[in-house]
DNA sequence: GTCTATACAAGGATAGAC
DNA sequence: GTCTATCCTTGTATAGAC
């Protein structure tokens, strides 16, 4: 039994379930191991939810590195966020599935979620002005913080909202629908460049 | 002791705890009553859960109704939005407390949420086709649509974001920062006199 | 109708044998 | 590294006092 095996599947049955849903004495059972032994590679059950939420955001992180070797266009930062909402999507029962987080992780015990989320609104402002400066996006500095705040908010919950009444929807299906809404946001936004790119965009992904 | 003077005390305490943190022995003993007692009014947690989520539903309720009575401008929507945005923080306890709600909700056993949904999002249309009628907007049915999406989850998980690291913030303050995202939303869509309504309701609420 | 006392099941967590 | 046994908390149900 490996640590990665637990993970494994402990994420799908959260998934399926939700965190609050799921117990150890499950999640043993299911591995066919017993539950002391379970708590021989996780201590306690938010140390299970700690290393998903590191995989989960290192898993990002890659993601968000990648796009910051691309040319700054419209089309290639909706291809970054479908990417970003593949993950949130394939981590749903530990992203959505806590209630308030536990306590542990809003006082930073097991996971520094807060610096995380400073760290990705740094990033999107980054990404905003490269844009801007590419001739993609026609903003002000109000504009680009608006827009932040935006995606901070809308990249963050749309897949809460996609699971509140179904926790397994059809992946490509809602990805699809918030991904539109983004990319409807960004042309508001956009320079006669930028609306040819996110036209591109949609262009390559039905085809 | 009444059913009201319970929940009064278990709103309060959802709100600081967060619903999963507070234990139906711990509500009995703020109440000084015993848990067998407090069960004789809620038989079951979930149940005080319905009864709150009934409260807030039907204040929503109210509160939508009487900006239907009002003449259509964008200041008079805001005053609603901030009327609204002031009841979800008044019952962030039961709102945002519960990521995925509990399977009761979530199977209409106790509490109907999907269904007031459906119909919050019909009377949002109806809104922003009023607004449009009356040139405060300028808006295709595509981007009534657009702002209907919006708007639901903006409207739904703004108060989550705001009490993701702190479940107390102070109330003026955030709701007056996502009140003012609102509003530059808003304004994406206006015409002048749409413009110039968001203008006076900012200059109303500052006085 | 209102309340207390008590019991039981389920789940997280821990100690210690092998 | 794996397991059993045990403890504690919490949701829930019920018997019965007043």
């Amino acid at each position: 039994m490996t640590d990665l095996e637990i993970l494994k599947k402990a994420l799908d049955l959260f998934n399926e379930k939700g965190y609050a849903h799921v117990g150890m004495r499950e999640l043993a059972r299911e591995l066919d191991i017993s539950p002391g032994n379970l708590t021989y590679y996780f201590k306690k059950k938010e140390d299970v939810l700690a290393a998903l939420l590191n995989q989960f955001s290192t898993l990002n992180t890659h993601t968000l590195e990648s796009y910051l070797q691309l040319e700054p266009t419209n089309a290639n930062f909706l291809q970054l966020m479908r990417n970003i909402f593949d993950n949130q999507f394939r981590f749903r029962g530990v992203y959505v599935g806590n209630q308030f987080f536990p306590v542990a992780v809003v006082e930073k015990k097991i996971f520094d979620y807060q610096s995380v989320v400073t760290k990705r609104k740094a990033i999107y402002q980054e990404i905003f002005s490269s844009l801007r400066k590419a001739g993609q996006l026609d903003l002000d500095d109000q504009d680009i913080s608006f827009l932040v705040s935006f995606i901070t908010l809308f990249g963050r919950f749309w897949i809460t909202e996609a699971t509140l009444f179904n926790k397994s929807p059809n992946k490509d299906e809602v990805i699809q629908h918030y991904l539109f809404l983004l990319a409807r946001q960004l042309s508001l936004f956009s320079t006669e460049a930028g609306i040819k790119s996110i036209e591109e965009y949609r262009i390559k992904n039905r085809g």
